[in-house]
DNA sequence: TCCATATTTCTATTATCATGGAAATGAATA
DNA sequence: TATTCATTTCCATGATAATAGAAATATGGA
């Protein structure tokens, strides 16, 4: 991950509504969310929920799949175990401080 | 770790340059590096570096300690180990999906 | 105490982001 | 093809953040 790519990521998270969209897709998983649902459990006007969800596309940290009229989107990953990564790279000086990595997915997953 | 809180560090870390200056104390570990120093490598006015270093302080994801005339900041390993625990909560409904939690330092770890 | 140096606060200017109603787009069904 | 419903784009308004020069504060040595 390059660094333009994690600020993107993280000004993404740093909103109340995008943070908390994102957490409840992380919690979900793999299946995904219609925006519509989630608006309706947010409480928030469509409009603006797709205005965060275009943040969090564009910052990659959601992945969306179309299914009939409804559009799911479900938490990326992949992203999120790479900016974790980035934001602990080379801890330390490499010198041993019980660091590991974290992985979110089975796919990436080393442990 | 609260969700304000989270917001606090991950806005505080959507910047180009605390971003930055914060991986270069996350390498750098226990020992710090006063502000001057860092105002010099990183090419910065001594106004601007302190507003970041300030907005990284009121995240809690520095920590500072004096030393003569020298303000040493270095890297809140706990506020950064909380902030990814908040990300990865309830992944994937608790299903196994290969996640483990981040420490990045000695007295927190857990391997 | 007086000076040199390290760091922070003050300040104004500029730029970027959030909100939500209304209109537009896109997809499935009759 | 018309209709319905899910979702997105448009837009104007209001709010918050970034920058860096200059002045202020704090620390230790002469």
């Amino acid at each position: 991950m390059e660094i333009n790519a994690a600020i993107k990521a993280l000004a993404a998270l740093a909103h109340e509504t995008r943070l908390t969209i994102f957490r409840v897709l992380v919690q979900v998983g793999e299946s995904g969310v219609p925006a519509g649902q989630l608006a309706k459990e947010l409480g928030i006007p469509n409009a603006t929920l797709s205005f965060h969800l275009k943040e969090l596309a564009h910052a990659e940290l959601v992945i969306t799949r179309q299914e009939s009229r409804f559009i799911y989107y479900s938490a990326n990953f992949a992203t999120m175990n790479a900016l974790m990564g980035y934001l602990t790279e080379n801890c330390c000086s490499g010198m041993p401080c019980g660091i590991v990595e974290v992985y979110c997915d089975e796919k990436t997953a080393k442990y």
